[in-house]
DNA sequence: AAAGACATGTAAGCCGTTACATGATTAA
DNA sequence: TTAATCATGTAACGGCTTACATGTCTTT
C-alpha cells in the first residue's frame, strides 16, 4: 500500500486537490495513515500521467493555480488492483515506547513528565475522536465506524494503562525518595 | 529515533550479536518496532566505526565467524544523547484499516473475511503477550510492564471492536440477501 | 505582529526493505 | 524433504520526509 493506492481511494469519494488531500488524511487517517506534501504532489502528477486521474486547473487571485484531480475509469480499476493484492503487515513505530522501554536508563522525574505529556496527547486525540463520531457517525459506513471505534477504544485503552502506570511510578518514586535511596 | 538508537538501548543488557538483536527485536519489540538484517548489520559495521561498540569475533565450526559486540562508554554516551533528544511522534501505517476505511468499494465477503483473519492474528498475538506476562513479568522493570500491559489492553479493544463491527457486518449481509439486494 | 489557512511544487538525502549470496545442522 | 535455527553480509532500489522556494489573506 502507497500513498498512491490511498488517494485513488479518497477520489473515489469525489474530485480533490493536493491540498485538500492532505487535509483528509490528517483529519481522517492520521492515526493509520499519513503522507506530506512532498509524497502528495509528485504522486499526483505521476497518476495523472498513468491515466489514473485527470487535472482540472482553476486560476485564482494571488494564489498559485488551483488543480482538481479526478478520478478515471482506469484509476478505479487500478484501486481494484490494489484491493486484490496482498495484505501488507502493519507497522507501527514508537519512538514514545522505545523511551519507556529503556525507561530504567532514564531519571524517573523525566519518565513520569513524558507519560503525563503522552496522556494529554492521547485525551487530546480521544476527544477529537469521540467529537467526530458524535457528529458524523450516522453519515459513515458501517466498515468506517468500525475504524473510528477502534480508534477511540484504543486510546482508552491505552489511557487506561498509561494513568495506572504513571501512579504506581510515581507511587516508587516518592517511595525512594523518603528512604532516601533517590537517583542522580 | 533510528535502528542504531535502540541496539545502543538492548546492548545495555549484554553483548549481542546482530542475530540476536533481531531475535530481540521480534521477540520483545515487535508491535512498536522492527528492523531487517539489512538494516541491523551495517549499522552494527558503521557503530563500531564509531566507536559505540566494540567487535569480539568468535570462529564457529561450519558457521560463519559469530561477532558478538559490546557496548563502550562513548555507545552509552551516544545512548543518552538520543534520550535527550526530541521525542519523535508515533507512526502507524495499517494497509488493514486503509482497506476498511474504503470497505464500501469492496465485496462484503472478502471485507468480512479480512476480518476474520486480523481477529485471530490479533488473538494470536494477545496470547503471546499474556504468555510473556505470565512468565517474565516479575523480572521486569516497571515501564517494561507498562509497555506489555499496553500491548495487551490494545489488543483486547481492538478485539472487542473487530467482534463486535463483524457481526454487525454479517447481520447487515444476511440481510441484504434475503431481500435480494445482493451485491455482485 | 504573528500565526494559520490557502495553494503548489522541487531536490537532496535518509532510512529502510527485499532479494541475493552461502551453507551446516536438526527436527518434523 | 521441507522447514527452522543458526549466522553474516551486500546491492539495488523504493518511498517518504525535510527543507527550500513563493506569496496573499484573514484572524488573533
Amino acid at each position: 500500500m502507497t500513498a498512491m493506492d490511498v488517494i485513488l481511494g479518497l477520489l473515489h469519494a469525489r474530485p480533490f486537490t493536493g491540498y485538500e488531500i492532505k487535509h483528509a488524511f490528517q483529519a481522517q487517517f492520521s492515526y493509520f495513515f499519513d503522507a506530506s506534501f512532498g509524497t502528495i504532489y509528485p504522486t499526483l502528477g505521476k497518476m495523472e500521467q498513468l491515466g489514473y486521474i485527470t487535472k482540472e486547473s482553476i486560476p485564482q487571485d494571488n494564489r498559485p493555480v488551483k488543480h482538481v484531480y479526478s478520478l478515471t475509469d482506469k484509476g478505479r480499476e487500478q484501486f481494484k488492483n490494489y484491493l486484490d493484492s496482498p495484505l501488507e503487515a502493519e507497522a507501527f513505530r514508537s519512538d514514545f515506547l522505545v523511551r519507556l522501554v529503556f525507561g530504567e536508563h532514564q531519571k524517573p522525574d523525566i519518565v513520569i513528565r513524558m507519560i503525563e505529556d503522552n496522556i494529554q496527547a492521547v485525551r487530546a486525540k480521544l476527544s477529537d475522536l469521540e467529537e467526530k463520531k458524535r457528529l458524523f457517525c450516522d453519515g459513515m459506513s458501517q466498515t468506517r465506524q468500525i475504524v473510528l471505534n477502534m480508534g477511540i477504544e484504543t486510546s482508552k485503552a491505552r489511557l487506561r494503562v498509561l494513568e495506572e502506570g504513571l501512579s504506581m511510578l510515581k507511587a516508587n518514586v516518592a517511595g525512594d525518595r523518603r528512604s532516601g535511596s533517590e537517583r542522580v
